[in-house]
DNA sequence: GCTGTATTCAACCTTATGGTTGACTATCGA
DNA sequence: TCGATAGTCAACCATAAGGTTGAATACAGC
């Protein structure tokens, strides 16, 4: 699969957002990171391996334990994408706004 | 389910993406959309029905024709959750896009 | 070395997804 | 009115997704 589809795909999970709103925060253990979570820690590890495979957190193995990173970088290529679109849904920019977007449009 | 998941699940699809992208260059109808692909008319409609599902698009029925339009608004869901973790993926930026991230962080 | 803790792996189940084909509905045009 | 065209609906199929439980692996600490 392209790489954009497996990004998107990742963050269309309410949970998947939810677990990289924690990581926003900070590095955590899976077991931290399930925690708040109404599900086993099982599948919070599916979630986790998931988000891995679309690069938006990074694993680094301490002993046992598994502290969790995000990774926003994939997070580009949706941004991208969405530029392609900006005039459908950023309606009623201010001129600020529209001067950025222009400067975008000029040099991709 | 939450309407971010079900916009973010639309266009997790690069079937669908494509779809939007042809819809972005203007209206069609369901039988001008599917041309381009390999599968069946019926494997177009289904797409059809998620992006309406999603309110990505819009349908006109004109008599038998079936006038396809897109619709952005549901992008901005997006666009305002992916502002959330900006600092991750956009790194490098220049001193003019900084100050525009800036200027949307004081007034959200 | 033993025991408890952190985490994944494997098997399984249920439901969703993406596709197919065939039938149906509605409309256009001669 | 009749045949062709536009599109959906319904049933079906294979695979993927999201969850469970139970076992396996690896390490920490006493």
């Amino acid at each position: 699969m392209d790489k954009l589809s497996n990004v998107l795909g990742a963050i269309s999970h309410p949970s998947r957002r939810a677990i990289l709103a924690r990581l926003s925060r900070g590095p955590a253990r899976v077991t931290e990171i399930a925690q708040p979570f109404d599900m086993s820690l099982n599948a919070v590890s599916k979630h986790l391996k998931v988000l891995e495979g679309a690069g938006l957190i990074r694993r680094e193995v301490q002993g046992r334990e598994h502290v969790i990173e995000f990774r926003g970088a994939p997070l580009r290529l949706v941004s991208t994408w969405m530029h392609e679109y900006e005039r459908f849904w950023s309606q009623h920019l201010d001129r600020f706004e529209q001067h950025f977007n222009e400067k975008r449009k000029r040099k991709p």
